[in-house]
DNA sequence: ATACCGTATGGAACGCGTTCCATAGCAAGC
DNA sequence: GCTTGCTATGGAACGCGTTCCATACGGTAT
């Protein structure tokens, strides 16, 4: 490894100016810029990032946490971030996270141990109150609205396309919708906000025995069309928590030549538009962006973005 | 923050026994090794990664390069490396390419600077020569056969199940079959590997006509589909990059209520499934896993992993 | 008693770029 | 002629964990 010190040596300079002169700060003469610039080439010398960081005590790294790759939530996060995190030279490390609280502390002790500038989480199994507590070793950046909690946030303003959706469906004259969920385990904040408007809207919490939960790919949308049909109260319409799950669900009813009930996805993805159905766009993609641009300035803010409802 | 040495001064050792204790790395008394512990566990005390990744001249990063996460190949193969790399307790850092050459001698560059240990490409847009000159900064890694430079790679073997791909498609009696491609600018390696084999397999060239190119979303393939319905020579057999393209082809002749031809599409997403098309499963993600053991490694070896045809 | 070894610990240098502070030449201003 | 103020440059310390090497003590082998 050729050094800074090595460069200033061979250019007749000390590693101070050497330094400027990389760096273009403080002065340097127009002689000693290009004899240090021709011995730079010679050597074919870079600074060492590793020193830099150390000597700086900051890495142009943010770290994202996601459960994993395989739903459109995080992938469209995680590419608003990506993008924004380009433009203004951050580096992306991905890190996941697969709901496991344990990953997700020690996500955050790299953060304390300095291996990314900021944390930022685009979803989470631990409690909020550990993420804000965990403020002190750098920024922390949700992709819900927090609440109370002290921490910057980027996240879709669900409520209200939820909202249009459910106003919308009412209005065509269904009643008893069919719903599906992501998570199992316990009901997590989308759930509970969907869940919520829902009652909000129809005056009354949906039928048990419509509400599937753990859901998240074609297979268990097949399955929750499935369990539908075997029991007595049906839907007359699903709102679904994707356009693949959809998908799935309607190929149970396509499959067993049953007439397949009206559907709603989520997501705006591709499968949504071969079938035509209706679906929401939480414009994840500018979250991420967000999310990024609060994790750069280190701002503690909120910033919530408009989801919209596309219908077809 | 915290330092070791303000651990060593309050624990009454020196640096270099706190730094033994926490690393479990030569003699520690049990009295010394408590009493820091007890330190550390009161001052919140962590190393810092930075100062630690100096001194040991590594980070535990590994650069991804990717031209974008909107195509199966990449996001399988990324997945692969992450999942490999997490077991490693590696990091993975993302690094957008977008099919630009110098975004890409830019990453090469910061594998110069330590940014990351080693650098795996999932495609590439710069000369192979140049990844092989670049091998001075470090490991590097592509996902393809890299023929006699002397670079590490672990790729699909596309080779053969497109091989068997064709000879099904020639035993089923098809002659007139329709092709599509991703990239227009010039023929990528894939492109070419895939007009070989049809070559080998069929005895000649597909024809002209029947061969589209910068076909790599749905829109593209339904695209592809309204230029081919209006030429007299039409295919009755398309086989095109990617089931979600395929879908786009389909959704063209049953829009225009035309008889669609049959279909087989790659990389065995939904969209195929959903349609029931035959397909060809890269098997991505093991790509991936096995390029990320290269990177570990620091072998220069190349590791085939056989694609597999799927026939519904 | 002497040599030798395992255990324990600390001092200091190292990795490498950055930056604060001091020194110094030189020109413009009074 | 002297002060003021740039322009230039270098020495040295800093950031912080790691590691080499030296020192020292208690015990065992001879």
């Amino acid at each position: 490894m050729t050094t800074i010190r090595e460069v200033a040596k061979l250019a007749g300079y000390s590693p101070a100016t050497v330094s400027r002169a990389i760096n273009h700060s403080g002065y340097v003469s127009a002689k000693a810029a290009a004899k240090i610039q021709a011995v730079i080439a010679q050597l074919d010398y870079v600074p060492n990032d590793i020193a830099r960081d150390l000597s700086q005590g900051r890495t142009a790294n943010v770290g994202v946490v996601v459960p994993h790759l395989n739903h459109p939530y995080f992938t469209q996060v995680f590419n608003g971030i990506l993008t924004a995190a380009f433009a203004a030279d951050y580096n992306v490390v991905l890190l996941q996270s697969k709901y496991d609280a344990d990953l997700e502390r020690g996500y955050l002790e790299q953060l304390h141990r300095k291996a990314f500038d900021a944390l930022i989480f685009t979803s989470r199994a631990i409690p909020l109150s550990e993420l804000a507590a965990a403020r002190k070793y750098g920024p922390i950046i949700c992709c819900e609205d927090p609440g109370d909690y002290p921490l910057a946030a980027a996240y879709s303003q669900r409520a209200t396309a939820y909202q249009a959706a459910f106003h919308w469906i009412q209005a065509q004259g269904y009643r008893h919708i069919g719903l599906t969920f992501s998570r199992s385990d316990k009901l997590s904040a989308t759930t509970r906000l969907t869940l919520a408007t829902y009652a909000t809207t129809f005056g009354h919490a949906p039928a048990a025995d419509l509400v599937a939960l753990g859901v998240t790919t074609f297979a268990d949308g097949y399955q929750a069309a499935q369990t539908w049909t075997t029991q007595a109260s049906q839907p007359d319409f699903i709102f679904s928590n994707g356009d693949d799950i959809a998908a799935g669900i309607r190929q149970f009813y396509v499959d067993h030549q049953l007439t397949v009930p009206p559907l709603m996805g989520q997501e705006n993805q591709l499968s949504g538009r071969l079938l035509g159905l209706p679906t929401i766009d939480h414009h994840f993609q500018q979250v991420g962006a967000a999310a990024f641009h609060l994790a750069a300035s280190r701002q503690v803010a909120h910033v919530p973005v408009a989801a919209e409802l596309i219908l077809r």
